[in-house]
DNA sequence: GTCCAGGGCCTAC
DNA sequence: GTAGGCCATGGA
């Protein structure tokens, strides 16, 4: 089976399993930013602690956090785990959008821009590594860039289309090369890796009840 | 008590 | 350019 077909037949499997999973949780494009700066390396449960006790505060939008001392941003965030340097990320994606944009996320977020202009912008951002800055384009910016992450590793190299060696961009490029460029199908795609990263397989697909058995 | 979760930065070689 | 340490919570 060609790669393009194989991928495809795999999302179908895991969207059959999962059914659609309506990500990214966040209801605007600002918070989507911040989940995805919190849920660096920490379960999403942290993360929702967390972005309860900003709004709680009414230390959230852009202009709070840009104006808000780092010991009390970090002080709030505390249950997302590295909360300094996590305070640090956020002060610093403030900072980006307040004072080369005013303040204005969708200006920020400008399609007109390219994705790949975007991209390398949000990447040249403190504490934004692909795996965030392409969370960011693709859930707040809605463009099709594809998400890779530990599981995506795991499971691909797993299946045996993904090197255990490929470093993020070539593992990115694998997707985005042989699936049509749908920023919807790029959405669920990822949201159904982790949902089958969360839930069974740790030996994917080698388990009698793994979505991807003997795909 | 241990293990690990929706990473990225910094430094050394 | 890459391997390894660091960051430092909460739930299973």
């Amino acid at each position: 089976m060609k790669k393009k077909d194989l991928l495809l037949k795999i999302y179908e499997r895991l969207l059959n399993h999962f059914g659609h999973r309506n990500w990214w949780p966040g209801d605007t494009k600002w918070e989507i930013i911040i989940g995805a700066i919190l849920t660096q390396n920490v379960s999403w449960k942290n993360v929702e602690k967390a972005i309860l006790n900003l709004k709680n505060a009414r230390c959230f939008e852009p202009a709070d956090i840009y104006r808000a001392p780092l010991e009390e941003i970090a002080e709030l965030i505390r249950p997302s785990r590295y909360y300094n340097m996590k305070a640090k990320k956020l002060k610093a994606m403030a900072g980006h959008i307040i004072e080369k944009y005013q303040g204005n996320v969708d200006a920020f977020l400008k399609r007109e821009k390219g994705l790949e202009n975007l991209r390398k912008e949000v990447l040249s951002i403190w504490g934004i590594g692909p795996e965030t800055a392409d969370s960011i384009l693709l859930y707040a910016g809605e463009l099709p860039t594809f998400v890779v992450d530990a599981y995506t590793k795991r499971i691909f190299s797993r299946l045996g289309l993904l090197s255990e060696t490929a470093g993020y961009d070539e593992m990115r490029s694998f997707f985005m090369n042989n699936l049509p460029p749908d920023r919807e199908l790029f959405n669920d795609y990822h949201a159904q890796i982790v949902a089958l990263g969360h839930n069974i397989c740790k030996n994917v697909p080698r388990c009698e009840i793994c979505p991807l058995k003997e795909i």
